[in-house]
DNA sequence: CAATTAATCAATCGTATGATTAAATAAATC
DNA sequence: GATTTATTTAATCATACGATTGATTAATTG
């Protein structure tokens, strides 16, 4: 899906004459793969046309089926672009935090210094895999689930043997709360910032996370 | 926008001739709002059509015409019916809560057992507030702004003055914090359960709340 | 029964959508 | 310049949408 493929030719592995694929500029597939970006996870999969995503891009709709053949295919296309790096990332931020010190707060500070340094996979994870419906739950639940969500739960029941974490406490549960905590202020941002009269200051990314650590570990720890 | 009214005629004060209104059965509405209740909260406003709305209903689709204007007159009257009061009284809970011995797990309790008895509300929360663009973000806003909003961070901040919440959190925060964690467990559970391996069981919404007032009790506490 | 109004239905309107086509243009090779 | 291929465009397709219309059926009153 990432090489710009004429219809229903082949490209021989020699071409002899004619013009060759652009293979330097590509800017056309650019700028549709950026508004997608933008536009999907601002609007949804369904509420963006694909006459707005050629608008955006400032390109002839045609060029969605040229380049990625449907709507679908440029979703998609965009997904691989810039989510799924990011995913993985993520998922291997998992295996690598558990090593330090304080593995918990080395997970939490980085999974949410990810999230705020990319402010476009939230409100995209919450359409697409959260909510009812959502096109990427099921590969979501695949890539996490098999790696992410069980490492994570592996890790609270490491931490509850070492005694840092209380007894009484369900690790899997306390894996849930820790991701309550660490994604839903990114989400709800919009909405928290105006019921609870916040202001959204310079530093506000960095208390948020301090303040996290703080609550989190002191209410799970024995 | 309750009755229901014929197109452009008046009702007269008192009705001499005709065929009167129902006012007994009114199946056709009342089918009608069910319909939209579950269908809206399931994949939200825009994926739903008036015809899915009427089929669902076993209904003419003229009937969404006819006894709410149009697709948007049904959605707002279903809010009406079922979404304000609910509303209203979570808003209530903030302030009653504040009464008893401990406030907060007062308050905790009452708002998780709420959202759990009625489970097609995170769901349209989420869509219809959290979600950008949604269309109910301006009147959530303005229902918990004026209301909710400034009580559950007062509660904070009266709390840490009577020493029972560290001195060192931002009250705001810390209500931030209470609300992710009272909230993103029932909007995610569809996929936190596939991911942490959940079985959700009889009891699951007891151990969820108790474990929930545990972390975050001993989490802030001072 | 005749008049009047409430309620329902089949049919259809105009619009927006995702997608495709045939023609036109651009760039490279011969 | 002729040819071949890559890219782009304007025009158009079939479909689904929200909404409305005019006709039809039903219930009630005089």
């Amino acid at each position: 899906m990432n090489t710009p493929k004429p219809k229903s030719s082949r490209h021989p592995a020699v071409s002899k004459a004619g013009r060759p694929p652009a293979e330097r500029d590509l800017a056309v597939r650019q700028q549709l793969l950026a508004a997608a970006r933008s536009l999907f996870a601002k609007h949804g999969y369904d509420a963006v046309s694909t006459r707005a995503l050629a608008e955006a891009a400032q390109v002839n709709p045609a060029m969605i089926s040229y380049y990625f053949d449907n709507k679908q295919g440029l979703y998609e296309a965009m997904l691989a672009d810039t989510f799924q790096p990011l995913m993985q990332r993520l998922g291997e931020l998992m295996g690598s935090a558990a090593g330090g010190a304080n593995p918990v707060r080395g997970f939490l500070e980085a999974y949410m210094r990810t999230l705020g340094a990319n402010p476009w996979m939230p409100p995209l994870i919450l359409r697409e895999v959260v909510a009812e419906g959502g096109r990427l739950r099921g590969w979501f639940i695949q890539q996490f689930a098999s790696k992410g969500g069980g490492l994570l739960t592996q890790l609270m029941t490491r931490e509850q043997a070492a005694g840092r974490l209380r007894a009484d406490l369900d690790p899997t549960l306390a894996a849930l709360s820790l991701v309550s905590m660490a994604v839903f202020p990114f989400v709800a941002m919009p909405v928290a910032s105006e019921v609870f009269g916040m202001r959204v200051k310079q530093d506000y990314l960095d208390r948020l996370i301090a303040h996290t650590e703080r609550v989190f570990l002191q209410g799970v720890s024995a």
